[in-house]
DNA sequence: CGTAATCCTGACTTTTTAGTCAATTTATAA
DNA sequence: TTATAAATTGACTAAAAAGTCAGGATTACG
C-alpha cells in the first residue's frame, strides 16, 4: 500500500513521473502556495487521491520537483574546461546558459521563485555547490586578470552580471514579450540575445577583435 | 460604514496606510498566494476585520499594494536629459536603477513576482508606458550608434542587460548573500556593484577613456 | 452637549483546500 | 488459477483561511 520507493511494476514508476511533470508545470505557474493539488491531478489526468498515493503531501512532491531542477542546475553548473583560454570559457558559458534557460523555462523560474522567497526549500547542497562553483570561477577570472589576459574587473560582479542576463528572458518572459509584441519567444530569439551577451561580456573582458 | 474613498478623518487615511505598508512587506515576503490576512493584520497591529474595514477583500488589497509599486516604477522611469551625451545618461541610469533597487526592495521583488506569474494583475497602463519607454530609449540609442557614438549594438538587448543586472541584488538577494556569506547587503555592496556595472555599460558601448 | 458619520472589533459563517480511508480493481508471480 | 501486493478511486473529514456582521466606541462638528 506505501509507496515510498517501494514500485514494482514500471508502471507506476511512469505514473509517478507523469504526476512530476503535472507537478513541476503547476509549480512553476503558480508557485508553492498558489498551487493546488487538485489542479495538480487534472493536469496529469488522474483523481487527486491518486496523487496523494505517490506524495503523502504537498511539500513532498514539491521537494520531489526541486530535487530535479537542483540536478539540472548542478549540471549547468559543470562544465568549463580549465585549459581553454578566457574568450572561448566566456563564449562558451554564456552560449549554454541562455541555452539552459531556454531548454528548461519551468526549472529556471522554479528557481528563481525559490530564491525570491529566500530558498529556504532549496537544498543547503546546491547552496554550498554554487557557492563553492562561484568562487572557483571567480579565482580564475582574477588569475585572468593578474597576467593581464583580461581588463581588470570584480570577477564576482562579471558572474552576477551573467547570471542575470541570461535568466531575464524566463524570468521576465512577460515583460519582454511585450515589447517585442511577440506571443512567444522563439529559439531564434535566444540565439541572438546569446550572441548580444557574448559580445557584450567579450568587451567588458577587452576581449572583442574588431575585423 | 463603507470605506471606498470616503474616509473623512486624517486618522482613517493613517491607518489605511499602516495596513498598505504591513500588506507590502507580507506580499513581498510570501506572493498573493501566500499572503494570508490574519498576518496583515498582525504586521498593522489591528485585528483582521479593520483591515476588511479598509479593503473589502484580498485582492482589492492587492491591486492597492500594486497601484504604489507601479507608481514607484513610473518614477524610476521617468528621467534622464536627452541634451546629454551617452556617457553622462548610462552612468546616471545605472546609477538611478541600483539605487532604486536598493531603496525599494520591496516594490522591486513584488514586480519581479508578477512578471514571473505572467503579469496578469499588473496594470496595462504600467505596460503601455514601459513599452514605449523602452522603445524611445532603444531609438535613442540607436541613433547614438548611427553617429558613431557608442559601438555598434542591439538598443533592446543593452536595455534587458541594464534591467536584469540592476534587479539581481534584489532579485536574487539569497544566493548574493550566500556567495559573500554577509547577513545582509549594505548600501555600500549596491554602490559597488552600481560602479561594477558602469563600468560594464561603457565598456559594452565603448566610451571607456582609460587614462 | 447631542447626534451623525466614521471607525473598530469579537464572534461568527462560508469557502476553499489539503489530506484520509475503505472498498475496489488491476497486475504479478508461484 | 489463485493468493498477494500494488495501484486506483469516490466519498469523506479536518483544517485553514477568507470574509461577514451586528453592535459598541470614537470622533467631528453644529
Amino acid at each position: 500500500m506505501e509507496a515510498n520507493g517501494s514500485q514494482k511494476t514500471g508502471l507506476g514508476q511512469r505514473r509517478q513521473q507523469q504526476i512530476l511533470r503535472a507537478a513541476e508545470n503547476e509549480f512553476e505557474q503558480y508557485g508553492f502556495n498558489g498551487a493546488r493539488m487538485q489542479r495538480i491531478a487534472d493536469r496529469a489526468g488522474v483523481p487527486k487521491s491518486n496523487v496523494h498515493y505517490y506524495f503523502a503531501n504537498k511539500s513532498e512532491l514539491y521537494d520531489a520537483v526541486l530535487v530535479n531542477v537542483v540536478a539540472l542546475w548542478d549540471q549547468a553548473l559543470a562544465p568549463i574546461d580549465p585549459d581553454s583560454n578566457p574568450t572561448e570559457v566566456l563564449l562558451e558559458y554564456v552560449r549554454l546558459k541562455v541555452e539552459f534557460t531556454h531548454r528548461y523555462p519551468a526549472a529556471t523560474r522554479i528557481f528563481a521563485l525559490e530564491l525570491l522567497h529566500g530558498g529556504d526549500k532549496m537544498s543547503k547542497r546546491l547552496n554550498r555547490r554554487t557557492c563553492q562553483w562561484t568562487h572557483e570561477r571567480a579565482a580564475e577570472i582574477q588569475r585572468w586578470i593578474d597576467r593581464k589576459q583580461i581588463l581588470p574587473l570584480n570577477p564576482y560582479h562579471l558572474i552576477f552580471m551573467i547570471w542575470a542576463s541570461t535568466q531575464h528572458y524566463a524570468q521576465s518572459e512577460t515583460q519582454v514579450r511585450a515589447i517585442y509584441r511577440k506571443r512567444s519567444l522563439t529559439a531564434r530569439d535566444h540565439q541572438q540575445w546569446a550572441q548580444s551577451l557574448q559580445v557584450m561580456v567579450l568587451r567588458i573582458c577587452g576581449l572583442e577583435n574588431p575585423d
